[in-house]
DNA sequence: CTGATATATGAAACAGGGTTCAGGTTCGGC
DNA sequence: GCCGAACCTGAACCCTGTTTCATATATCAG
């Protein structure tokens, strides 16, 4: 007989409307910010909302004026993150016409931003754990833009179109993803020198049409 | 004032030795099976002592017997994971001699491996939150073993010698795990061929030595 | 100024799960 | 058959952390 897995707790039917006056709007920011800051430190399953508020300012039963419970506030959390991450590559690429350029620069953009949350980084991680769901919609809407880009470059023959677009997006996320664990959170600095190089040349080799810079 | 970050409990100072006798190997290891699948399903936080031990047929109280803690039997199953994956990829590589073989079978092997210990991959995820040191451990050693191949390829002057074998390394650690996330977790199958013809194809063309296949 | 609404408080109720322990049971060697 | 060592049991303990709620304060339109 299959064991169950454990059944989800049903959600908390209340939904809590966004605060309509000026403070109200403070004292949700500071949670917020508060969160962040908690999560990442200490990881969703460890931060306890006590912290959180602690850190707020805020007395512990005013987080629950604004969220329903500790799960939303990161879910909040991490689409801010996602949506600000995506907002911050797009703006940075537009302009640049050269895909290689713009992989380039979708790289380092990535890079900043994590040197600069940190916290939010690792949060994705827990997402895995906290919100199944969650984690996959910030792959899928990262990944989405990004075969965009690659079928817009192949068409234009500026990427070998032999390589299926979906693959490469997933490919690509996952060496930034790995590239800026290791030197931008451990060494806590961009990486040096030699990662950019060795980003741009193992990219220009990897992705460029056979033809089109020989021949 | 700096808050402080929760300060960790002091290790409990028990070590456990390993059991004698055939009986208790068995049941040791029942209760790693056990600890690995819920583990896997539920995570490191939602998983309870009490399911582990229900799984491995034994009462409450024998978990203590084999384990310090709920964080001693999480800590062996990833260095046993992690022992057995690097082993199943030299395996396999041994004896290819073609460095873009080699790469192409460490992915292929690695994408195997996950399928069959889908709950051991999250547990690498777990880990960066359960236990940090572990964690990083972890892709220090695949790095290790991955380094050293590329730095000989680079040497026979398989692999363009310009690339920085350790950012490379990671890079490739990150396609694949982000592959096997997306194709092998997600869909739960071996990724298809387009994907497979992909891989081939980017590092073929990102690593290849320039004067090496032309010229 | 005043009532109505939005926001804030923190003690206490509640729940869940890790860990302990005092008392069995099994097993191999003598 | 007997004995000690190894192994096993599960109720109870305990601590932590989430959530509730009755009460208090701030804000603002009219």
């Amino acid at each position: 007989m299959a064991r169950r897995t454990r059944t989800e707790r049903a959600p908390r039917a209340t939904i809590i409307p966004l605060p309509t006056t000026a403070r109200g709007q403070r004292t949700r920011q500071k949670l917020l910010d508060a969160a962040e800051e908690v999560f990442g430190e200490l990881g969703f399953h460890n931060a306890g909302i006590v912290e959180i508020t602690q850190r707020a300012d805020v007395a512990l039963g005013t987080f629950y004026l604004y969220f329903p419970d500790k799960k939303a506030i990161f879910q909040d959390l991490v689409r801010t993150l996602n949506t600000r991450l995506r907002g911050a590559i797009r703006e940075r690429i537009r302009g640049l016409d050269d895909r290689l350029e713009q992989e380039v620069a979708g790289f380092e953009t990535f890079f900043e931003y994590v040197r600069k949350h940190k916290n939010l980084y690792r949060l994705i991680l827990q997402a895995e754990t906290v919100d199944e769901e969650l984690y996959r919609w910030h792959y899928r809407t990262l990944a989405d833009g990004y075969i965009r880009g690659l079928r817009r470059a192949q068409a234009a023959g500026e990427v070998r179109s032999d390589l299926d677009a979906e693959s490469l997006a997933y490919a690509l996320m996952g060496m930034a993803q790995s590239l800026g664990s290791r030197y931008v959170l451990w060494d806590d600095k961009l990486p040096p020198t030699a990662t950019r190089r060795t980003i741009r040349a193992f990219l220009e080799g990897g992705l460029r049409a056979p033809g089109k810079a020989r021949r």
